[in-house]
DNA sequence: CCCATGCTGTTTAATCTGAA
DNA sequence: TTCAGATTAAACAGCATGGG
């Protein structure tokens, strides 16, 4: 018997779902701040089920499906109109429906799902659901419940406006015919050997498996999967053709300048080094250089006025300023959480970023996008940050431009990246050190800042938080310098 | 999970060429 | 002058990458 997800886990890959039945230990940890980051169907779910008042929910117990399914039969028989995790197991599969509605002789299916829009794999998932529950019950039509990433708080969350929902019952008809064929599959091949499945897209698409790192093992560090914007069905056309080195690679394979470099400096050792286009990007900055970096969390359901789903909110920065003395002086700036911490940021940043002199961020779009959005919503501010923007310089320019490639970089010119090849051994540059250590878990640990009862926790993270950011800005400082030097 | 950007590969439109 | 066929340019779509 499968369940629903065990399902779609197999539509992606036989192997990983015959690898979670027979070798679970192989199954890579989650990762923990992964996991926390998006980890928010629980109240998306809750919340969408107000969008139909009233109904009974079924308590989820992992350890007894059978009691839920009778529960679920309960409720139907008791003529109960509205169900919330109903939980079937009929045609070979276990499947939970989020919502059901009882619409006159007929029920409706609605599938809550924390994305903006509705993805090619739901209608799978839908599609499973509706063989699952259509032997027990009549259904009418089945639906996505996703959010309304156009939608602005004012106020009280207006729960119709947060959320959108898409009938996709022409869609799943189309494809419940294919499932009772793929089940019968995907059983047998469960009972089977270990499926011989070549690693391929289907690795990363359309999740990340879990298994990733068993199947690729052999892959080693530096391979043709790190040829820089190779379309990942030539990188595994090559691999699959037995091209996995760069040595490996013949010279009628046709690369970008980028791969051609990637190649070369890994064959090498050396770093590429065209001092022209360092020299282009340093000459065109000015004095006193403004390194300047903004950390943002991101929510599914907005806590703010103003705020919409998913929204990128700026709650704090760092920023050295470097003068042409050479005195380096550092600012900076983290809200409180337990309100908006936009407002008192605008203000800040407008004035420690004064008049003159770059202002120098790392992947500058995202940036300029985050005050773009703060002088949309900020109106009163609104001369001073749009001032703001023409300033920019982007410090990854001279590095995708080939300016200076080190072959560590292997193929990525994130911050990253770059930091540890250019300063290796440099305890001070050493993101390692940090208890926050990227972007993702700086988000994540603020938004769950507000949550924390312990003041003494919420301050040793805040600390954790300076220490990131700053960190950031720093590279940014160092790298520069670097380049100068050239 | 979201979004902006810029590269890549493909399709469509525009232009050029050479033979009738 | 005309037009098929070839070549080049522009437009578009899709993907990869970067940030959080």
């Amino acid at each position: 018997m499968l369940s629903k997800s065990q399902y779609i886990r197999g539509l992606q890959c036989h192997k990983s779902l015959w690898l979670l039945k027979h070798r679970p230990e192989l199954r890579a940890k989650p990762d923990a701040e992964e996991q926390a980051l998006f980890d928010t169907g629980n109240t998306v779910g809750d919340l969408a089920c107000q969008l139909f008042p009233g109904g009974v929910e079924i308590k989820f117990d992992p350890q007894s499906f059978d009691d839920m399914i009778e529960q679920t039969r309960q409720l139907i028989a008791d003529g109960v109109e509205v169900i919330y995790e109903a939980a079937f197991k009929q045609n070979g599969i276990f499947a939970m429906a989020d919502i059901l509605v009882k619409n006159g002789d007929v029920w409706d299916v609605y599938e809550v799902k924390s994305s903006t829009s509705v993805k090619g794999y739901h209608y799978n998932d839908a599609a499973v659901q509706w063989v699952a529950l259509s032997e027990v019950l009549t259904l009418g039509r089945i639906h996505i419940v996703h959010l309304n990433n156009q939608y602005i708080r004012q106020g009280e969350l207006d729960i119709q406006q947060l959320f959108t929902i898409d009938d996709i019952t022409a869609n799943v008809l189309t494809l419940v015919d294919g499932v009772p064929e793929y089940l019968a599959e995907m059983e047998a091949m469960l009972k089977a050997d270990e499926p011989q499945i070549l690693i391929g897209t289907h690795c990363d698409d359309p999740h990340s498996c879990d298994f990733k790192s068993h199947c690729w093992q052999d892959v080693p560090d530096v391979s043709v999967f790190n040829l820089y914007r190779m379309n990942a069905a030539k990188k595994f056309d090559l691999y699959h053709r037995g091209i996995v080195q760069y040595t490996d690679i013949p010279s009628t394979e046709p690369l970008s300048s980028v791969q051609r470099i990637q190649v070369e400096t890994a064959s090498s050792g050396q770093p590429l080094i065209q001092p022209q286009i360092v020299k282009d990007f340093v000459d065109d900055l000015t004095y006193p250089l403004h390194f300047f970096d903004f950390e943002t969390f991101m929510e599914a359901i907005p806590r703010f006025d103003g705020q919409k789903p998913f929204m990128q909110m700026p709650f704090q920065y760092s920023l050295h300023i470097l003068h042409e003395n050479g005195e380096l002086i550092h600012k900076e700036y983290l809200g409180d959480e337990f309100s908006d911490p936009r407002p008192d940021l605008v203000v800040q940043m407008i004035q420690d970023l004064g008049e003159q002199g770059s202002i120098i961020a790392f992947n500058q779009s995202f940036e300029i996008s985050r005050i773009k959005e703060l002088a949309r919503d900020f109106k009163d501010y609104k001369p001073g940050l749009l001032e703001l923007i023409p300033r920019f310089k982007d410090l990854i320019v001279p590095f995708r431009n080939l300016g200076y490639y080190h072959p560590d970089f292997n193929g990525s010119f994130s911050i990253k990246s770059l930091l540890p090849a250019m300063f290796p051994n440099d305890p001070e540059l050493d993101y390692k050190q940090l208890d926050i250590q990227n972007g993702g878990m700086a988000m994540d640990a603020f938004a769950n800042l507000s949550r924390l009862k312990d003041p003494d926790h919420r301050d040793t993270i805040r600390q954790a938080l300076l220490d990131y950011c700053r960190l950031d800005t720093l590279a940014m400082v160092r790298i520069y310098q670097s380049l100068h030097k050239i």
